[in-house]
DNA sequence: AAACAATTTCAACGGTTGTTGAAATTGGGC
DNA sequence: GCCCAATTTCAACAACCGTTGAAATTGTTT
């Protein structure tokens, strides 16, 4: 192998760590529990990755640029196919949500770990503001723009409190606690992503629109 | 003392190990962070509350009954000033939420604690299906039965979601991540839970008016 | 096939963890 | 002031943690 292709063990030591990671959080996993799973030694992780904690970003990086670009993809077009006057505020939304559900349907399962384990770092107190800021906020802020067009009543506040409901209903989502499940009695399941941004996408846009609507002042 | 009144250092360590469990999350803690931060041995803790699960689960019932009596009289509450009709949405999700607002105005800083550490366990998929329901479900059950009769021509799958939706919102909100201070440039901050509500609101109602619309079939 | 670098395992280290049994301390009832 | 029980500390255990240096293996190049 040519020194820059040798995914098989490398690449399997992240898969697992993903999993773990995302099901347990960065504490309550060891990295033998990641080598067990990956049915290698200890030191081999150390070796290709340095310190845990270098693990552990390793796997939050591995996606991020994949992830950001086919959104802001989706963003471009959507403004792109919109007239002068911009897209929606469901069309924007739409350009958020619907790159997620994209990236599970790719055949490779790890993506929905990868998402899980997002959810556990941005609503972590101790991890979201370590984390996402650098890899996701310049994004976050071109759609909030998109959405300031789209809502031109919208006050800064209006704006980052809905982001702020947006970005909770997707994280629980993420999170894939199979609460729903439970609480539906089987009427719904976490599993199914679809018809989580069925709903969330109309739900999330009404609130925006009835919350940044010209009040009396 | 008498025996059911030494508060004072077994109520410490629940503090203690509320804010760091909130914080770092059930691993992230150890026994002697705890212990240190309340100032007492690392046995007392084994001695009052056995196991480090158990003192983690001691943690999260020991304010749940008083939320739950919070939520279920407001609930209750609006609905005896509606009349036979029922309360509105807003009336039903600010029955919802804003016990938890007065919760953090009580003086006692543990509840802001408290919380957080309910927006850890709600979005984790191991702790979350371990924990939440057996204490949560029946009260979100008859919040959710009350917002059927405000919108008769709900589906259950519809009801579910949009309640995931609350949920998420709340969740992220009650993290207190700080992620929408950096995000905003200051103008929103974690700590406002009076704006956060006051946004979340209305944001939520018309989410659950749009999605519970009557649709073609 | 020899030489070399990249990969992987082996073995071990010092430090920390949760837990426990026994000792020490405290505080109220007689 | 003595007894008893509840509380708190002390001391220590085996198990496990992340990390590292050296050895073994593998793969590629010459």
């Amino acid at each position: 192998m040519s020194r820059k292709d040798s995914p098989s063990k490398r690449e399997k030591i992240l898969d697992v760590a993903e999993e773990l990671f995302a099901l347990h959080g960065y504490d309550g996993v060891t990295l033998r529990q990641i080598a067990s799973g990956a049915g290698v030694d200890v030191a081999l992780a150390s070796y290709h990755f340095g310190k845990k904690l270098d693990l552990f970003q390793a796997v939050f990086d591995r996606r991020a640029a994949l992830l950001n670009d086919a959104r802001r993809d989706a963003l471009h077009r959507c403004q792109a196919k919109a007239g002068k006057r911009g897209p929606s505020v469901e069309q924007i939304i739409e350009a958020f949500l619907r790159p997620l559900e994209l990236a599970q349907e790719t055949g490779d399962p790890g993506w929905r770990n990868y998402l899980a384990l997002i959810a556990y770092i941005n609503n972590s107190p101790y991890w979201g503001p370590r984390m996402m800021s650098k890899l996701f906020d310049a994004l976050v802020q071109e759609f909030i723009e998109a959405l300031r067009r789209a809502l031109p009543e919208a006050t800064d506040e209006d704006l980052y409190w809905c982001y702020n409901n947006l970005s909770g209903a997707l994280t629980l989502t993420l999170a894939q606690t199979g609460r729903i499940d439970k609480l539906s009695g089987g009427r719904c399941t976490s599993d199914d992503f679809e018809a989580a941004y069925d709903h969330m996408i109309p739900f999330v846009a009404a609130g925006f629109r009835k919350v940044c609507k010209k009040r009396a002042r």
